[in-house]
DNA sequence: TAAGTTAGTTGGACTGTACAACTAAGTATG
DNA sequence: CATACTTAGTTGTACAGTCCAACTAACTTA
């Protein structure tokens, strides 16, 4: 196969990798997976983001290779995935130049709850922090996943994504609080939920411990909607 | 130099590219390069964005790789810089599995008018079109800066990234117009301005066609804004 | 000197949020 | 079985910001 001159240039390593959040135990918890400990390996025993190589052959496109890495761990085959940017520099990685593409996906509650992979482990997320050091620059990559995921809680829809299929305006709102870590109010998120036209009722009721509740679903085909303004605004 | 059988894995090329806006002649244009014309080149004499391999000896990082093109281009050494996302795939280019970082980068009228690489040329971005067909994905890319473009500034103030040091009022209106290519309530506009604390006034006034005008500059060390609501809800 | 242009202000209608009080329908407890 | 508790959902008032239109002020141009 004859290759240009121009191609004879050292590649960096090119890697994937996927922050997993689920809300589980109601807080906000992501999924690492620990590195061999085979000394030859960088970083042997800690803690990092599941992902890994671009198979070359095997992968279409990056996406594909995010999807796929999740489902190694998870087994969830099409959950919100949603690509988070891109971290690569000469040091990262001490095997060499390396460039990972970072995803980040959303699972409902019952689907984290699946068929783990042995190596992964559900972790909380406080404070942007989360308990164990991780491998590479993973600290860094998810601490902007949980910003963005914060911050696109502020004004999307995007907390619908770790619901189950049914689910009762409450239950919504304390998704919401969760993962923004603070409380909102009940009339402005009911005005602002229903007006975002984003859910639509159900017949069915839910018996909970008061009245029955209202069961919404997401309607379909419906994008993350972007509302207007952050909710409780800061003072 | 030992590796790891892993590492033996052919690896994806590795490019940069970077989609540098900027406001001329009262349009929002991008730079574009035209590719060499020689038959062994994928795109010969087509229209690209500008961008190329990662060069693992001299490049640091990602971003260092984006601002050394956008400053071979344009002779802007730092402007503002974001990164846009990327896109990694088996076909987008002929020579084989590769996947490009892509950034995109504001500059000021004047500094777009520089000195501009024998190559390079700005187009206007009309509709999220570009007049040219782009080689490999870069219309794809460049539909997405635009789209990225036009959504931030609905909500922050990066438009402030495209005006000189100092600047009134309704020319920074302007300039939300021109990028929004709608136009925007002088009221609201000023009210929503003044209470971000973004800008702040300077002794001087302009003398234009008209009474002398405020003159405005960017608040220091300021953060792109987040403002709370759309600008003229559609409707 | 008069007309035109543009910067900036003012006021009324409207919308959505914050906050708090309230009603209604179930559950838990004695 | 009566009472207290909990929670879903509503209502009402205050307030902030937008939309829209009319207005004033200061300069330019004919």
């Amino acid at each position: 196969m004859p290759e240009k001159p121009e191609l004879d240039f050292p590649r960096p390593l090119t890697t994937v990798d996927v922050v997993i959040f689920a809300i589980r135990s109601n807080a906000l918890q992501v999924l690492l997976v620990q590195r061999p400990r085979a000394e030859t390996e960088p970083f042997p025993g800690a803690w990092a983001l599941p992902g890994g190589f671009v198979d070359v052959a095997g992968d279409r496109d990056l996406e594909a290779c995010a999807a796929r890495k999740l489902k190694d761990k998870t087994g969830v085959v099409s959950p919100y995935l949603e690509q988070l940017g891109s971290w690569g520099s000469a040091t990262r990685d001490p095997r060499g130049w390396s460039a990972t593409h970072a995803y980040f996906a959303l699972l409902p509650e019952q689907a984290a709850g699946g068929a783990l992979a042995a190596d992964a482990q559900w972790f909380a997320v406080e404070g942007e922090k989360v308990r164990p050091n991780l491998a590479f620059d993973h600290a860094e990559i998810l601490q902007a996943a949980v910003q963005r995921l914060r911050s696109k809680v502020e004004y999307t829809s995007l907390p619908a994504y770790l619901m189950p299929p049914e689910f009762t305006l409450p239950e919504l709102q304390r998704t919401y609080e969760i993962v923004l870590d603070r409380p909102l109010e009940k009339s402005a998120f009911r005005t602002r939920m229903l007006a975002a036209d984003l859910i639509e009722p159900v017949a069915r009721m839910r018996k909970g411990p008061n009245r029955p509740a209202q069961l919404y679903r997401l309607k379909k085909a419906r994008a993350p909607v972007f509302f207007a303004r952050t909710f409780n605004p800061p003072g």
